[in-house]
Parts: C-alpha cells; sequence; structure tokens
DNA sequence: CTGGAATATGCCTGAAATGGCATATTAATA
DNA sequence: TATTAATATGCCATTTCAGGCATATTCCAG
C-alpha cells in the first residue's frame, strides 16, 4: 500500500481528489471529467481505496466513490512545523516593519 | 525537476527536510545522523536544491546545507481546501456537543 | 605541490509504477 | 436467459528512480 505522500505524487491522483471536493461521483463520469480511460480510473481510484483516501458506495452496477480527506492529515501534521517557520519570518517581517514605523 | 509533491514521496528526503529543521548541517553530518552513505545524501540535498527546498552555502571543502521552507507552500496550498473538510466535520461535531447540552 | 579530507558525479542494476489494451466480473433489463 | 452497461483486473512494455560503487573534483594543510 502506498503512502499518502506518495499518493500526492502523482499529478493524476490529485486532480483526482480534487474532482471528488465536488462531490460523490461514479467511475464512468470521473474518466470522463478528468479525461483518462476507465481501466486507468479504476487503478487510480483504488490505490486511493486501499490508503483510505477515498471510500466506495454501490449503486447497481455503478461504483460511487466519495472522499474520505482524514488520511491527509498525515500529510497536514509533518507540514505543520515548516508552517512554523513561514509564520516565524512573517513576525521577522513584522518586526522590520515596527522598526521602521519608529 | 521534481515537483515538491514528488519530494516528500521518499522518506529519505523528508527525513532530510525534517533533520535540517534542528539546523544548517554539512554533507558529512547529514549522512552521519541518518546513516546513509554519502553519495546518497550528496544525490539526495542536489534534488530537493534543484526544487529550492533547501541551499547550501560553502565552507571551505564543506558544503553546508540548510532549509528553504518556502517551496513547501505549494503543498500546503494544496491541502488547504481539504483541511476546510476536517474543520467542516469538527463543527458538526461541536453542534452535536451543543445539542447534547441542550 | 603533494597528500588527504569533503563532496559531487557517472555508471550500472534492480525494483516499482504508469499506461494501454484485452478481458473478466457484476448487475440490470428485455 | 441473452444482452448490454459499468467497473475491475491481469498482462505487457516502458520509464523512472533509488542504491551502491568507483572515481572525479575541490580545497586545505604541511
Amino acid at each position: 500500500m502506498m503512502t499518502c505522500f506518495e499518493l500526492l505524487a502523482d499529478p493524476g491522483r490529485r486532480s483526482l481528489l480534487d474532482e471528488l471536493r465536488k462531490g460523490e461521483q461514479s467511475v464512468g463520469t470521473l474518466a470522463k471529467q478528468l479525461k483518462v480511460n476507465q481501466p486507468a480510473m479504476s487503478k487510480q481510484l483504488k490505490t486511493l481505496r486501499e490508503a483510505g483516501l477515498v471510500a466506495v458506495r454501490i449503486d447497481a452496477q455503478r461504483r460511487i466513490y466519495r472522499l474520505n480527506p482524514e488520511g491527509l492529515r498525515e500529510v497536514d501534521d509533518w507540514l505543520a512545523p515548516y508552517r512554523a517557520f513561514w509564520e516565524q519570518r512573517l513576525d521577522a517581517m513584522e518586526r522590520t516593519l515596527e522598526s521602521l514605523e519608529d
């Protein structure tokens, strides 16, 4: 199973997740929207499903996929300390501006 | 050149970035800390350098690498809408708790 | 200017992942 | 039950990448 970091490495999978943010959709709809053939779409969905980033619901022959973004928290958590770096630099900039005002 | 998303796919590179959060370090120090051989470390640093995630400073024969986390903003930005999903669920949970208090 | 330390680079190999295509599976419908 | 729609899976070819090793490069010290 791929880690969520590896999953995000592929632009196609990122687009797929972005598309699913609009709401749950069938495999066919997704394939059409993202202009990839059906088997490729099924494979992308499978990798995301195995990692728990998407979930499925069955509707007759259709599989309706929906976003399950909880798994992305791992990425967000990893990123957190770096966010502190940016804010640190922002603070530094603010201090600079303040000193200029004096 | 790799995208920042692809760069984060490799656990070794993530560890390297994490290590650099402690402060700037030479190639040799980094290799020792992360228990990888020197050529491998130089390669990892090169890929990160090409993407602008780290920067170098020359000190005699040594190359001192430091973190340049600005490039990670792209990941953070992409992640932002998903963060909204989590908060949404948090809000829902809070509403549930409030209704329980009534 | 010679030797050694620190780092980078080139080459090769093995592993893994993507894309395309054919085909299997599952479910509805006539 | 035969047919068709929707989806999944298996296989093959191609590519890409990390790892390991040898070696080139750069710089200081003596």
